[in-house]
DNA sequence: TATTGTTATACTCTATAACTATA
DNA sequence: TATAGTTATAGAGTATAACAATA
């Protein structure tokens, strides 16, 4: 803080956002090799225990606009990861479902999650672990942090 | 974990990036206000303190190509925030600095960094937010993460 | 009229690679 | 040739707003 005026390393949020940012950016090249990217994933994490899913409820999951999602799932069907189908009792609404393919390739990236977990939270102590997840939830909880993160 | 796959939160890269994505996206609608994004905030706060600096020499700092850089410049430089000189020792050589109206914003930017801080941590009893920094260092160290994160 | 989903458009952030000027 | 910086192009991620079909 020379000068008077907070730098960038004073603020918790600068190391929160450079820890996360690798985090993400190595799990994002690991799944990239499966051909899919880190939104891609959430979304199709979402679909795998449960029925088809409208686009509106994927949205409101994850917290994304309805046009984000209609653009992700474009990408996704277009892979072939994912399908279409409409919803017979209302004319507007669709449904989104994982093919098979998506359905067999989910857990793998599953994988690729854990041990990319692994890789930046295993050296520390299990209590540490811990106490790092307490802080963060903490937080979650008291500032009402909801939707999922994707980027 | 339902089913034997690893579900989105049973993973610490999640509690972080959905706290980390908070934090910045609360930062990013506070400088927003003041017409700079977050990368934009960053670059400036790097030339706050020192002599005019090379393109080149930002983007090694801050972990982005000479391509990025010159895009962000471009951007800041468009709103009287920054300027560019040639340097008189090297006809290639560019270098970036703040204008008198960029370095006056800059300490008004990071008193909003400082108000985005205390509002996401200052509900967390001191000797838990140094717990949280100890355990964000730990892991920077460890796995010796060095870019400036900014998106 | 209200809702669902898609489309059109736009912007940020970032990368890679080609290019220009200089060394 | 090598380096500094810029430009061209591309793509992910996201939003807002307009639109079509249906309710």
């Amino acid at each position: 803080m020379r000068s008077g005026v907070s730098d960038l390393t004073d603020h918790l949020g600068y190391w929160l956002r450079l820890v996360s940012n690798h985090v993400s950016q190595g799990f994002a090249r690991k799944v990239e090799a499966r051909g899919v990217t880190v939104a891609e994933w959430v979304l199709m994490r979402q679909l795998l225990d449960t029925e088809p899913l409208a686009p509106s409820r994927l949205a409101a999951r994850m917290g994304m606009t309805r046009g984000a999602v209609t653009k992700l799932a474009d990408r996704l069907i277009a892979k072939s990861l994912l399908e279409r189908a409409s919803n017979p009792r209302d004319g507007r609404g669709q449904t989104l479902a994982l093919t098979a393919t998506g359905r067999a390739l989910t857990p793998e990236l599953a994988a690729l999650a854990d041990a990319n977990d692994a890789e930046f939270f295993d050296h520390l102590a299990s209590d540490d672990r811990a106490a790092l997840l307490r802080l963060l939830r903490s937080i979650v909880d008291k500032r009402g942090l909801t939707a999922l993160p994707v980027d």
